[in-house]
DNA sequence: GTTGAATATTCTAATGCAAGAATATTCAAA
DNA sequence: TTTGAATATTCTTGCATTAGAATATTCAAC
């Protein structure tokens, strides 16, 4: 069993990698599939999964198969440091241009995942 | 220069460690000095000067040289991020005993900077 | 069955810390 | 000028993570 520190931390290792913080900012939208996130991220697929493995480790995102496709979501009763940091990350995502440009290319494809992906 | 999302990343860098986390937590009680640091986390001296140091390459810490001590203290103008995150501290300490442990030993101490250090 | 899309994993090399032991530095006081 | 306390640095070893390239897996559709 995990510790309420050793599970902030784990939070924390999550957070301190910028990649990790474009697809927590991608994910406060609502679940997505891994090819929506690749697309919106522009970077390469293999280092995506990582990252969303790497996330799945440490409690903060969980993921449903859909035949092919694989819907990633913020884990449910998240932690409450995860949960103000998701709202620090919204107020980031005002002011950086990386997170914008993000939501910007996520707006511009269909993410329903009802008909996921063509 | 430095962007924003990449000093959110160097504060989350810094969290994601408990020692480095127990530090913050008695720095959120005002300045203090390393030895005194050193006696209430029981900690090998080497070891909380890396902290300390790692800290304050991240911006998070400053110090100020009294002849022959170091006092450190708390960066001025915080990322709000830190902010943040230091009241979550708070929370924390209050349900970890590590934390509990950390301030009852810093209580049990003079921790005064201006007699610094019987 | 074969193809192709979506996803996951493996491998390698490089990096960044981390701990612990030892040593160096600084400076007041004896 | 030597001592000792406080602090910082160096060195080594090991671990966790990262990127990138390549490959493997899964499964619907043809």
């Amino acid at each position: 069993m995990e510790t309420l520190s050793e599970n902030c931390v784990a939070v924390y290792k999550c957070l301190c990698d910028l990649g990790r913080l474009r697809i927590l900012n991608l994910l406060r939208q609502g679940p997505l599939c891994g090819c929506h996130l690749q697309v919106a991220l522009e970077e390469p697929q293999p280092k995506v999964s990582k990252q969303l493995a790497y996330m799945k480790r440490h409690g903060l995102l969980v993921s449903t198969r859909r035949t092919n496709w694989t819907i990633f979501r913020l884990a449910e009763g998240m932690n409450p440091l995860l949960e103000e940091n998701l709202k620090c990350l919204q107020d980031l995502a005002f002011q950086d241009p990386v997170f914008q440009q993000d939501l910007a290319r996520l707006a511009g494809i269909n993410t329903d995942p009802a008909d996921c992906c063509d």
